[in-house]
DNA sequence: GATAGGTGCGCAATATTGTTTCGTACAAGC
DNA sequence: GCTTGTACGAAACAATATTGCGCACCTATC
């Protein structure tokens, strides 16, 4: 394995597993085309060097009852680090929130909310989210339906990136 | 497995799928306390129901050279079903987009997008997002740091729901 | 209340996979 | 040209996945 970076051998395990998680590792050795062991001990190194942080099933949203996917813009009243702190460790804490993300521009975050249904998501919003000290406006974008969900990180552009710089 | 509906060994599974996909199934039959067989058959029939939808490895983005991430509010010209269809048909087919949503209120899509770095965000931007036909406009945000990323669905919270309606 | 049908469990056996061990090949540096 | 480091693959072993029963429980029907 050299150092740090990755072959295309090791861009390839990731991205099968990124598609299929649950690949067994025979099979998965047979698609990069090297034999068992070695391609477990690649997918071992890339898991403690942090390439891969977990895996996870991808669970039907909607066929669990959490039939509402809502989109939070907050806005804070004081953008200062400990403020942005103190926010940031409430959302680790609300279980309807998914996503946190820090944003620039005139929104300080954006909040990718499930609920299972409108009227949870409404107290949520009305008990916890705007009564949060520090929180000043937020507007909430309901999702009409879903487009596209892929997973993590587009591998053919890493490839053809690679491919140029070469 | 009664008809449709999910009892709690059913929910325990995917909770602990959700939060390690690749546990083995002795391991996850010994975390919700029945023999690995019939384990087995659970998850299989979760998985042909629909309630599990794929596995996936958790890729980091950062490490493997997509520095940026951006959240991408699009308002359409025509809102028409055909023109939506389009426009998500785009989406699909565009790889930096990783996620794209339709949403109700002013803005029509929300889209989740990673690159390698601004630039080459930019140059997607300029030269295929904004380019688009029926694209009216596009704000942009970047994201600054990451503060919360679960995935799926908050299984406590069903759990309690299920408590208090029973 | 028997009793038949359905459902879901666990034990045991087998097939498949995961993991370790070890010998070999190739490349870089001295 | 030898050493060292790195990564591969074959083989052996350990663990897991998967299949094939038989048993217990529940429910409905008579």
């Amino acid at each position: 394995m050299a150092g740090t970076r990755l072959d295309p051998i090791d861009r390839k395990i990731l991205a099968e597993l990124q598609s299929d998680g649950r690949m067994t590792n025979v099979e998965l050795a047979k698609r990069v085309g090297i034999s068992a062991p070695p391609c477990l001990r690649r997918v071992r190194t890339l898991e403690e060097q942090g390439y891969i942080k977990g895996y996870h099933a991808e669970i039907d949203a909607r066929e669990l009852g959490f039939e509402v996917q809502v989109f939070a813009m907050v806005g804070l009243a004081s953008q200062a680090e400990t403020d942005l702190s103190r926010f940031e460790e409430k959302c680790r804490a609300w279980p309807l929130v998914r996503e946190c993300h820090m944003l620039n521009g005139e929104v300080d975050f954006i909040l990718k909310c499930v609920a299972p249904d409108l009227s949870s998501f409404q107290s949520f919003l009305t008990g916890e989210l705007l009564t949060t000290p520090n929180v000043e406006s937020v507007k909430t974008s309901l999702v009409i339906r879903g487009s596209k969900d892929d997973p993590g990180v587009p591998f053919d552009v890493l490839e053809k990136r690679l491919e140029t710089s070469a």
